[in-house]
RNA sequence: CGAGUAAACAUGGCAGCCGCGAAAAGAAAACCGCAAGGUGCUUUUCGAGGAAAGUCCGAGCUCCGCAGGGCAGGGUGCUGGGUAACGCCCAGUGAGGGUGACCUUAAGGCCAGUGCCACAGAAAAAAUACCGCCCGGCACUCAACUUUUGUUGACCUGGAAAACCAGAUAUGCCAACAUAUUCUAUAAAACAAAAGAUUAGCUGUUAUAAAACAGCCUAUUUUUUAAAGCAGAAAUGGAAAAUAACAGUUGAGUGCCGGGUAAGGAUGCAACGGUGCGGUAAGAGCGCACCAGGAACCGGGAGACCGGUUUGCUAGGUAAACCCCACCCGGAGCAAGACCAAAUAGGAGGAGGAUGAAGUAGCCCGCUGACUUCUCGGGUUAGGUCGCUGGAGAUACCAGGCAACUGGUAUCCAAGAUAGAUGGCUGCUGCUUACCAGGUUUGCUUAUGGCAGACCCGGCAAGAACAGAACUCGGCUUAUGAGUUUGCUCGGUUC
RNA sequence: UGGGGCGUAGCCAAGCGGUAAGGCACGGGUCUUUGGAAUCCGCAUGCGUAGGUUCGAAUCCUACCGCCCCAG
């Protein structure tokens, strides 16, 4: 994935993804010990677990996710990280069009 | 009311939706895996902390054949108790800090030995060494004249006294009052240093014999003047110790020798007790009083230790320096360890080994007694289950104990992940803070008002820390927002 | 989980109870027409932080902070 995905970057995180040929989607995280401990590291992902399920139904299906978090996501906040991950989905034009 | 001190509590509450993990029961035989096994469906229940943290101690548990001895190494270090154990806790003792409540305390032993104590200082533990002080003896030098310089040093009289006070005198008629009464000067005497001299009181010059001149000093008298011991002028007077040698006396100094002494000696964190009086040739716990300490004895206490009496006994510090003493410590850690499944291999080469491999940090002994190690090659491809939470357990009551803690009874079961589970959103509400509007009340005041404080109600907004189980407990340490309660202390005000 | 080490000026570092050596860099002076070189002078939050022992601590002890390494 990371030899033939794509990316789209935003302050908080890098997004990986790349079409996978089946009928659903996955994610998968990627948080170094750079950005903090084991806490705070898991306290990036639920968050951002929590904000991909809140847009999967607006997202085209059949894709791999790599979501690869940078250090200032250490302070984001639960709306910021859906808003930011709505907008990195339209950039890579992976939004379903709306009826 | 303010400031402080000690201890305890607590880490918001009630709901709803979605999600994550676990347990139990049920249904069904769906899915993944070669298998062990796992996933999935329904219902119910449960799901972070006081520090879960740091990993600094101690234990349980598991394995190392046995867990033995000695050395080495490490740890602890006032006393008594608590505990499974501890470096922890409780109660006390000593020392230190604080006005106090209270707090802090690695607090055994430098007459077992060794080391260190920079700089300074006579000296840092070595001896009564050095300087000094005192006594005695010997040797040597200088003085017993003057001047200069420096220091002290009275100034009309008296008062401790040049300054302050009082008085006196003079002038202006008197009083008051004012001014004046030697003030950049200096006599005698003493001391110190230097220099010089040897007939004017002193200085200088000339001569050469016991003088002269000049200037100055000084005593008396006269005079001038408003006034004179003191300003000016005049007159008279003012003296004597030549040098050298020897001997002695007195005083001072220097050096050497013998003895006494530890009072004093600038320093330093620290100097073989401190202060004072007596005593002495000078001194000394040499004697005495008080204080500090040591030793012995007596008494109290379980002990650390405390109190008293006697005794001149007076001994540097440092062991968070080596060390000594007492007590404790076999090692490794849940990636311990056990079982199950699958697969490959039962290899090759080198080194050591019954003259002893290996046996959980080191060495020796004892015990067991045959493997150990390096390189190459091959397999497994992040396999599963247990250990894994019922325990030195939690809560309540009773009993023992000052307390830490212990015993008994009853009730309860309360997270268990394995790349790692607790999250997201919403509603109501409690708490704190700020702002706005209103009300009640207290104090002050320039008084139908203004200012300040407290309380009540309403509105709106913000805030809520430190941090997350990784086998389990007991402690310690560190981090921590906003709080609540109780005991006690100090200060202020009012009654 | 267990064990070991380090922290000293901007950088590299010595010192391990008696008032912090040295080098590079930096600043100033001398020299030079100027620059370099040479030469002289200067530069420490008191030695990671906070307590303690000691007359005296970078050094000894305790706790904490940060970094590095090793074994399973």
């Amino acid at each position: 994935m990371y030899r033939y995905g794509r990316t789209v970057v935003s302050r908080n995180i890098v997004l990986y993804y790349c079409p996978n040929g089946q009928s659903y989607n996955r994610i998968g995280f990627s948080i170094s010990k750079k950005v903090g401990r084991s806490v705070v590291r898991n306290r990036i992902k639920r968050i951002y677990k929590e904000a991909f399920k809140l847009i999967e139904k607006q997202i085209r299906k059949g894709y791999d996710f790599i979501l690869i978090a940078r250090k200032p996501a250490v302070d984001v906040t639960f709306q910021e990280a859906c808003k930011e991950l709505l907008s990195l989905c339209r950039r890579g034009q992976l939004l379903l069009k709306k009826q």
